[in-house]
DNA sequence: CGTGAGTTTTACCAGTTGGTCAAATCAAAG
DNA sequence: CTTTGATTTGACCAACTGGTAAAACTCACG
């Protein structure tokens, strides 16, 4: 039994490993389409092997979704009382958007485990992500009643956010297949910015 | 074996209670976290007698893919090119978002399929939906260019619509996790209707 | 009613799954 | 260079997977 002594130099490596390996295979195959023996062979692992350093598959995708979700919200969390705004909204669309640009697979983990229900996630996004998204949309909504940003439904507006900025990642073979040999995220940057520009600038009236 | 005469009484039931059961285990487990056991139960058959109607589980998985996606493009084909830009585009929009609220399992199947990567899928989008796709990104650059509404990336314009409708479907856990008591579907249309609206409405300069 | 096609079941199979165990090997501190 | 704990392996298991074969049943139609 490993002992709760420091890491070793192997431990650190192997688990890491691991979990890049568990990354790739858990984002393209969800939970119940990925077997252990190929997170164990993309990490470069015998499964009895990997079994060594994880109790079990679902230890794991915990350990994996723990990880994720405390640097996915990075993003909103910071969202400045004190900023401006509209550069504020428009600065988090566009850190959202390179977040699916650099770690799709993130995303794709994230939604494969939202669509297919998420069995595993649904207590921590019914606690830690509601008390956040109930902080931020009332933040939204001070800005819409001080006549800083159109109003809007603000669940809605951040809903939204989160949907245009991780297609990008959550479909990115199919808007790959369509655009031929244009990059996406050429024309998405400039694309989600008019958009929510010009949704969210104030109609003087 | 079955011959190609017209199907009997008890083959139109038992093909269809295949189908339907297949759709929900599908959708909320991929195609790999989906056993064929678990549909012929909830189809209420036992396994062998469900091989009896699909010679396979990926055949089950192909019929179903083909008929959902005859119906899933319907709405983006009856772009009319002779109705008014704006109302045409609403309309879209509104039709899309009420396939997400009336057939979200479909979504799901399909965005399962598409977040793994569609490998049983990608031939149909790179030939039929990117012809679709060309041809109505053409008919949007021809309204922009007529000033009838305001320039936008045609394809990503495509992409935000189907990205904003469908996440009401997919995210569907999430949504509702994160609104309580309050039906994501009673602002929703208004949300998206403004959206558009601002986005698309021509700028007069 | 009986007869043959259409339907369902029981028993089964080979391959895969997540996971265990004890033995073998390795690494590093003394 | 040895000893002890950390690491790795091979053999294995019970449950489950997609799928098959053949016998048994059911149903409509003459």
């Amino acid at each position: 039994m490993t002992k709760d002594r420091a890491p070793t130099r192997i431990q650190k490596k192997n688990r890491a490993a691991i979990l890049e390996a568990a990354l790739e295979v858990f984002s393209t195959h969800g939970f119940r389409g990925a077997t252990v023996d190929q997170i164990a062979t993309e990490a470069g692992l015998s499964k009895p092997n990997l079994l060594y350093y994880f109790p079990s598959k679902e230890a794991i995708f915990n350990e994996l979704m723990a990880q994720l979700l405390g640097t996915w919200l990075d993003p909103l969390r910071s969202l400045d009382p004190d900023g401006d705004p509209m550069e504020e909204i428009l600065a988090y669309v566009q850190r959202k958007l390179q977040m699916s640009r650099d770690f799709p697979r993130e995303s794709r983990l994230y939604a494969n485990e939202i669509v297919q229900g998420a069995p595993r996630l649904l207590g921590t996004i019914a606690t830690d992500l509601n008390a956040l998204v109930e902080e931020k949309s009332a933040l939204l909504q001070r800005w819409m009643q001080a006549g800083k940003i159109n109003s809007a439904h603000p669940k809605h507006l951040l809903f939204s956010i989160w949907s245009l900025t991780q297609h990008y990642a959550d479909f990115d073979v199919q808007v790959r297949a369509l655009m031929a040999d244009e990059d996406p995220f050429d024309a998405a940057p400039e694309y989600l910015d008019t958009l929510y520009r010009r949704m969210l600038t104030p109609s003087d009236n």
